[in-house]
RNA sequence: GGGCAAGUGGCGGAACUGGUAUACGCGCACGACUCAAAAUCGUGUUCCUCCGGGAGUGAGGGUUCGAUUCCCUCCUUGCCCACCA
């Protein structure tokens, strides 16, 4: 017998696929489609290791059972390369970025191949690729002539270290998401993508999908979305108004101040001439604080008096109107209605600054000491006393609506998408700008605008992109008159590139659109979307966003990319700790392959060692246990091929052993695989082959041959998915010369895994005291009287009266005794 | 503070729709093979026990003939968000 030697095997069967190219997605060849896509990576410095490999492995398993399952699989793969990393990386090595890229994803992809990923790799794209990237700049240019895409001069986020503006999304607790480094804010002109305009659609859709409900809540969460009134205030002695929003209309009558943020436009308008020295210090304070320290919730309030009043239009009461920084100036209008009763930060405030309080009564009729924002009954309100919360809600914004103090309105936390980056290495935004038309696009004939090559590339901290220095690219001709014009130099954020990528996959090298209409149709929407969750928020919003944008213009006809979206669990380090070069404690594929262990013992530990949405520590041991299996299903394969055909007696029971141990595989594996139970449908392969090894020797093999042959076949096929290279070779040792991973996925007989014989347990007050073994087909009498009889049993019987008798068949015969 | 997960042997974990808790794997112990070791194979492995049993799924209650599973209160851990009115 040969020795199982992953070694050997795997590279050559990795050559073998590759060359016959059995893993290639076709539309025509009448089978349903599935399309399983993982995040596509980020090819960075560092080398993958076993926790990224973990995703790539759950996306294979579903890849290759449902082409087992007959269903034609588009499983990609392509490589998201723009970006600070790949710079970053460049700019430390010295080399070019494009160099850069290069090297890592030939690294990259070798570890991929290495693992026995079913990819089709005719279909691989690279994100900085012009061919790839014009695409990105006509989506641009599409967002651009929809009125999507806009120039706006604002205060962004600024990463001094990176030298480069960041979106909302990206800055994590004020720090920049990729460097680290504190975030300040910058006056800069930038582009924009008006995500707003879908935030209620994006919200609303998240119904459609069937995502984890923790993804789904940190959408929405993002989004924001809240409902409720923009209320004006008359400002006292002037013909200003001052809208508030709320979404507490029905608090109205406790409000007892009015609170501007200290950017509001009406700021200086309001300021009493004695008090205005003191408000300029207050807000230019504001101003340079850093956002940190203002976002810090633990913080005191602070605040100052403007000097001027509102009138409520509820009750006419005059309320003092405050500039204080706890309210954010771009949510809502900027101003809000205090209500110290109902608010726990206006309570706050008014406590520290001595305002007044209209308190909140609880239900006993006590009065509060603390502010409610529970729902209940209207007290102190005039007319509306008396009615529910939710009712006043709905009366007063509407009884203010016809004085026309009032509408109602939904707000969005969500901010629109900063797109522009000032660096090197990304899509340059295909705009020219000309001192007589503004900003024009490129006409679309000469796209891609090419990123030109540059010898130094390191942004120059001024706010302007490198490639403004580079005059051959930012000097142009107008499109529209000729006259000299220059192009726009910020290039754009990496996850516009990611965007779209997985409708690229449905047709990677067209030349003449993005994708052909028919083949987005036959392939999209996504069918099962793996990746970790880091991408909640970010990347999954904005690739929805540019979907319902493309639906809207008719160039898809679905408006959710991804139909599921897996969330697989992370995998940390033996120690507990997020794998990481800088904690030194990652854990590569190809130490463990070098080693001897082969990619089938890896993928199988990615799955087995737990629920593949649950993280996991990884576990070096495990491994060993991992080629352990495998290499007792080698052992059986070969001893069965040596023991030869020679058909001497049949023997009937031993047939009806291998058959039943193997079809309750089936049938389990079945079930658990169709919702990536991988461990559990791992634990019943493991128990079938334990049971055929212990049936195994070379006069059973020849007794039940053909049995035999069915059975380890079958195991084989059901193994395929999670440790495809040894399958293949034994697939091969047991006669076959085409491919185990072309080959049918097996169904069971539901005969051959019922049980004649049942085991029963026997309870008595809710305790189990014995089992008894019984026909499946046995009648409740029968069954009754069995387990009273049994010794263990009748003995507990003895002098006291059954009550009650449960019996559930198939599970348990319950007595109850007194 | 809000949201989402999760808590079961020495460890990773399993348990269908409420029906014999600890499958499968790791580790450990003992045995076989070996001059010996590794590898491999076999047996055992929740805890306590006076060997009759008893306790037991983060803690405490409840519903039920029966609860890891359902309900209530609480504790702990991880992740995400957080002055968004």
């Amino acid at each position: 017998m040969r020795r199982y030697n992953p070694k050997e095997i795997e590279p050559k069967w990795q050559k073998t696929w590759q060359e016959n190219q059995i893993y290639q997605a076709t539309e025509s060849d009448g089978k349903p489609k599935h399309y399983v896509l993982e995040y596509f990576p980020y090819p960075s410095g560092s080398a993958m290791h076993v926790g990224h490999v973990r995703n790539y492995t759950i996306g294979d398993v579903v890849s290759r059972t449902k082409r087992m399952q007959g269903f034609s699989v588009l499983h990609p793969m392509g490589w998201d390369a723009f970006g600070l990393p790949a710079e970053n990386y460049a700019i430390k090595t010295n080399i070019s970025p494009q160099e850069a890229v290069a090297k890592n994803v030939a690294n990259f992809k070798k570890q991929l191949i290495q693992m026995g990923f079913s990819y089709d790799w005719s279909r691989e794209l690279n994100s900085t690729d012009p061919e790839y990237y014009k695409w990105t700049q006509w989506f641009f240019l599409l967002l651009f002539k929809k009125g999507l895409a806009y120039q706006k001069e604002s205060l962004q986020w600024w990463c001094p270290h990176d030298k480069t503006v960041l979106a909302n999304e990206q800055v994590e607790n004020g720090r920049c998401w990729r460097c680290g480094h504190l975030v300040e804010k910058k006056a800069l002109k930038q582009w924009f993508f008006r995500i707003t305009d879908y935030a209620d659609r994006l919200a609303k859709d998240l119904d459609k999908v069937d995502w984890s409900e923790g993804i789904k809540a940190m959408q929405r969460n993002w989004i924001g979305r809240s409902e409720g009134a923009q209320i004006s205030f008359q400002v006292e002695n002037s013909s200003e108004q001052l809208k508030v929003f709320t979404t507490r209309p029905d608090t109205i009558y406790g409000a007892t101040f009015l609170v501007l943020a200290p950017e509001h436009k009406l700021v200086n308008k309001l300021s009493n001439s004695g008090r205005r020295s003191e408000i300029e210090k207050y807000t230019a304070e504001a101003e340079r604080k850093n956002d940190i320290d203002r976002m810090e919730t633990e913080r005191e309030k602070t605040g100052v008096f403007t000097g001027s009043y509102g009138v409520n239009p509820a009750n006419g009461q005059k309320i003092p109107i405050w500039v204080a920084d706890y309210v954010l100036p771009g949510y809502g209008t900027g101003a809000i209605m205090a209500v110290p009763a109902h608010d726990e930060r206006d309570w706050q405030f008014a406590k520290k600054f001595d305002l007044p309080i209209i308190h909140a009564y609880s239900q006993e009729g006590k009065k509060e000491d603390q502010s409610y924002w529970g729902e209940g009954v209207i007290k102190n309100s005039d007319k509306y006393d008396g009615i529910t919360t939710q009712e006043a809600r709905k009366q007063i914004t509407l009884d203010l609506t016809s004085k026309k103090m009032a509408e109602n309105v939904t707000n969005y936390k969500i901010r629109d998408w900063l797109i522009s980056r000032q660096r090197y290495w990304g899509a340059p935004i295909p705009i020219i700008h000309c001192p007589k038309h503004g900003a024009v696009p490129v006409p679309e004939d000469q796209l891609p605008v090419i990123l030109p090559e540059m010898d130094s590339y390191e942004p120059s901290g001024d706010g302007r992109s490198p490639l403004a220095r580079v005059p051959e690219f930012v000097n142009t001709k107008c499109p529209v008159c000729g006259e000299p014009a220059q192009r726009e130099t910020d290039t754009m954020d990496g996850f516009a590139c990611s965007s779209w990528y997985f409708l690229r996959f449905a047709d990677p090298h067209n030349s003449v659109e993005p994708f052909s209409k028919e083949k987005a149709k036959f392939w999209l929407p996504v069918d099962d979307y793996i990746g970790g969750a880091e991408h909640a928020v970010m990347h999954l919003l904005y690739a929805r966003f540019w979907t319902k944008v493309m639906y809207d213009e008719g160039l898809i006809s679905f408006d959710e990319p991804f139909s599921t979206l897996r969330n697989h669990g992370m995998i940390l380090a033996p120690d507990g700790n997020k794998m990481s070069k800088s904690k030194n404690n990652t854990i590569e594929p190809d130490e463990i392959i070098n080693q001897g262990y082969g990619a089938d013992s890896i993928r199988l530990m990615e799955l087995f060692i737990g629920p593949w949405n649950q993280s996991a520590n990884w576990s070096v041991e495990g491994l060993a246990g991992m080629y352990r299996f495998l290499q007792r299903v080698w052992v059986i394969v070969f001893e069965f091929t040596e023991a030869g055909e020679s058909k001497t007696e049949r023997n009937i029971e031993l047939e009806l052993g291998i058959n039943r141990s193997v079809h309750k595989a089936i049938k389990k594996v079945n079930s658990d695989i169709k919702d990536l139970g991988f461990n559990t449908a791992l634990s019943a392969l493991m128990e079938c082959v334990n049971q055929l090894y212990k049936m195994k020797s070379p006069e059973n093999f020849t007794q039940a041959h053909d049995s035999w042959k069915t059975a380890l076949e079958n195991v084989l096929i059901l193994l395929a998915p999670f440790a495809p290279h040894i399958t293949e070779e034994l697939w091969k040792e047991l006669g076959h010369n085409n491919s185990i991973h072309l080959s049918a996925w097996p169904s069971w007989d539901e005969h051959l895994v019922a049980e004649n014989l049942i085991n029963l347990a026997i309870q008595i007050n809710g305790k189990v005291k014995a089992a008894i073994l019984v026909a499946a087909n046995a009648t409740e009498e029968e069954v009754v009287r069995l387990a009273r009889n049994e010794k263990s049993v009748s003995k507990h019987l003895e002098g006291k009266t059954i009550k009650k008798t449960v019996y559930i068949p198939g599970r348990i015969v319950s007595l109850v005794v007194t």
